[in-house]
DNA sequence: TAAAAATACTCCATAGGTATTTTAT
DNA sequence: ATAAAATACCTATGGAGTATTTTTA
């Protein structure tokens, strides 16, 4: 069984009528059909009774749509509490980054991080006393090029406070 | 979001291990991250801390978790009732069709109906007055061929009393 | 180095679409 | 004759697997 088919049938039990459901759900006619079919052969048993034209819900249907209503209130539930458990995250953080490099890789990054936390105010500073500023609490996190000498390629490394 | 990636993220959150969840519910370890993460992402929240080898479960996990154990308790009472309702439908149905004709095309109807309504006892008669004994009410639905010449082919023709 | 999760890729099952047929007003 | 559901068939998305890499205890 899965959701979709669950929320097509709910949809069919309010409109009782196949074609109008599929326009309001946006799917085809024939896909709505053959999703109900699935659902009523895995349950054994019909979810409507097709007198002709007409369509009504069987004793099953009505038993599964009660449930149905349920199940969709606590999915509702979960995503609401969620991202309200988004929106209170909040605080601020500041990165200090080399002068130039800033742009190039990160905005992507923060991006997709403001919009997961946008409560989080985020400020990019450019310094090349990168470090220095972690360790004086200037900072929140630093993003520097290694100084190492020895290595092969210049990389990236990043420093913060061990209080975050 | 789908019902397979909440069966699936509960019992991560039981085990608190992917790859003992994985062999548990007989699937991929990858298949089980690739699920999570996708989950995740519509989410826009992680579920899980992935602290080295060590998995804990997020606040956001916790909320989800609590909201799935609820939607599958009403899918497992939709089920339920449901076959609760199956074995109820009882009573009793004899079939009365031509001599010759049984067991080709009706084993597997009756058998697939009858798993369907395990509590109607059906009787198959085999007899040549299927059309007077329906109307005798000896039978409750007969099956014959067409008598009819002029049609191109026989057919067969199904005959029940109206009260049915 | 051993054990666990993540990544890369490949494949196939099936959801979903279009076209058509069937059926009942 | 019309409107609605069912059926047939095809396509393409994504779920799931194997192999591999990354990571940390």
């Amino acid at each position: 069984m899965e959701l979709r088919q669950l929320e097509y049938f709910m949809v069919i039990c309010e409109e009782l009528h196949f074609s109008r459901a599929a326009e309001k759900i946006m799917v085809s006619q024939p896909n709505l059909s053959q999703q109900i079919k699935l659902l009523e052969s895995e349950l054994g048993v019909p979810l409507f009774n097709r007198i002709g034209k007409r369509i009504t819900i069987t004793e099953a249907g009505n038993l599964l749509y009660e449930q149905s209503k349920h199940i969709f209130s606590h999915l509702k539930q979960a995503h609401e509490s969620i991202s309200e458990l988004k929106q209170i995250k909040g605080g601020s953080l500041t990165i200090g980054i080399l002068p130039g490099d800033a742009d190039l890789m990160f905005n992507a990054l923060l991006l997709d991080f403001h919009s997961t936390y946008p409560n989080v105010s985020l400020s990019l500073v450019e310094t090349i006393k990168v470090a220095e500023q972690v360790i004086e609490g200037i900072i929140d996190i630093g993003v520097t090029t290694s100084p190492n000498p020895d290595e092969e390629l210049y990389k990236y490394r990043f420093f913060m406070k061990s209080s975050l």
